[in-house]
DNA sequence: GCATATTTGTCCGTATGTATA
DNA sequence: CTATACATACGGACAAATATG
């Protein structure tokens, strides 16, 4: 029956908890570096703020936390999480385990409501590019690799690499600017797609692969120089200025 | 009542935060089946029987939650998840994806502290085997897969793999006897463990995807049959008997 | 269809323990 | 070392939704 679909549906509307109303809230926040890694998140203030209760508050830090976005140290507080380098390069670890094996399955050119996105997103990152925005930029290449695994068709790896880029944004965060870390893999991206619109999985999961070990070396290098340099270990006490 | 059995578990907390003490108790009865996939967890009666407060019981059950082994419906309450066949399908896609692709790439036999744990868990199949005992064979089986994805050194994995292992065993606790299911199989583990022994990942990968594949056919057969049977919808009103 | 009882969702007050100035 | 601030956890309260008769 067509209308259990509709059940999918039922979270957009106002039938969420409000736990992870505030967890959205906090996510989108955090994503857009409002929060940034190292701050401190006080119980109170934000409760009252969002008018929640400290219960609901807490609910929703346990769900980020759970989403590696926040830290709980107990007794002490919950924080922005700040990835350590070793978390660089697990994070590219799983991302080339399984975008590559993603892109790798495909044997046919996929059809317009798959490859769409990927070159949505590819054109995207173009304009981005010309019009110097950065910030687009970083997205537009996210929504690229979100694209991409949706090649699966699985809803958990959708899921799951949400959660990776989520994480890799605040890698980026740490660092003050993150478009030139995306500006020379545009035409590798565009490679890509060209290989996939073949037909050509293999092809193309070995330009991703590439892509991926080269993007890990140069972002580790330049994440261990400014993490040193910041000295933000994660249980420094920073706050929101 | 059958939950006051749960003040056994009662010593196990006592050291880190309350609300994840309990999420791991919860989580190890709903392994053990002690809970079952539609069973709706009241949350007076946990608390009470537990002796924490509602509300950091329900802290958990948002942990729980996101780790897709509860589902919360709003103003209803907290139930074992029963999972749909399309996530056993689900299921088995992110597993061949992720596992045959860390196996995949393995380019030189593994080292003993890799090697050791899929060995160990191979001899314990075959013992469990030998004795009829299908509790100890269905562990094996997911120690032995865990142990394939532990190949690729990166904790995220590791968690991720538990995670789905974790999501199916309420598929197996679903249907009466997970021992036939595993029976099978277990030559064929030899084989992987045989492939991966002499360092050659791809022909391993080749195997353990023929392998999933062949699960999950028999697998997705049986339960979607068991599952209409008992009608065990998520949204029924199951209790503990 | 209606009235009642139960359970969840949410908030508040408060006591305790921990970390830090 | 004391004092302060804060997180942690508990219990009570009430409204809202749901299940039950």
């Amino acid at each position: 029956m067509a209308v259990q679909e509709l059940a999918a549906d039922r979270e957009l509307i106002g039938r969420t908890s409000r736990a992870e109303q505030v967890a959205a809230v906090l996510r989108a926040r955090i994503a857009a570096g409002w929060f940034q890694p190292g701050d401190r998140l006080p119980e109170h203030e934000i409760a009252e703020t969002l008018r929640v209760s400290r219960n609901t508050l807490r609910e929703a830090f346990r769900l980020l936390g759970h989403e590696r976005l926040l830290v709980q140290e107990l007794n002490r507080g919950s924080f922005v999480r700040v990835p350590a380098p070793a978390d660089v390069v697990d994070l590219y670890r799983v991302r080339r385990t399984i975008e590559c094996a993603v892109v790798a399955a495909v044997a046919a050119p996929p059809g317009p409501p798959l490859l769409a996105p990927i070159t949505t997103a590819v054109d995207a990152g173009r304009r981005a590019l010309a019009e110097r925005d950065g910030q687009a930029l970083g997205t537009a290449n996210i929504d690229f690799h979100q694209a991409l695994v949706a090649l699966a068709g699985s809803p958990r790896l959708d899921e799951l690499m949400r959660g990776l880029l989520a994480e890799l944004r605040l890698v980026f965060h740490v660092m003050d600017n993150p478009r030139w870390y995306h500006e020379p893999y545009l035409p590798r991206n565009e490679s890509i797609v060209a290989a996939l619109a073949a037909g050509d999985g293999p092809g193309a999961a070995d330009l991703l692969r590439q892509y991926l070990t080269d993007a890990e070396q140069q972002l580790v290098e330049a994440y261990t120089n400014r993490g040193t340099n910041r000295g933000a270990s994660q249980s420094t006490n920073r706050r929101r200025p």
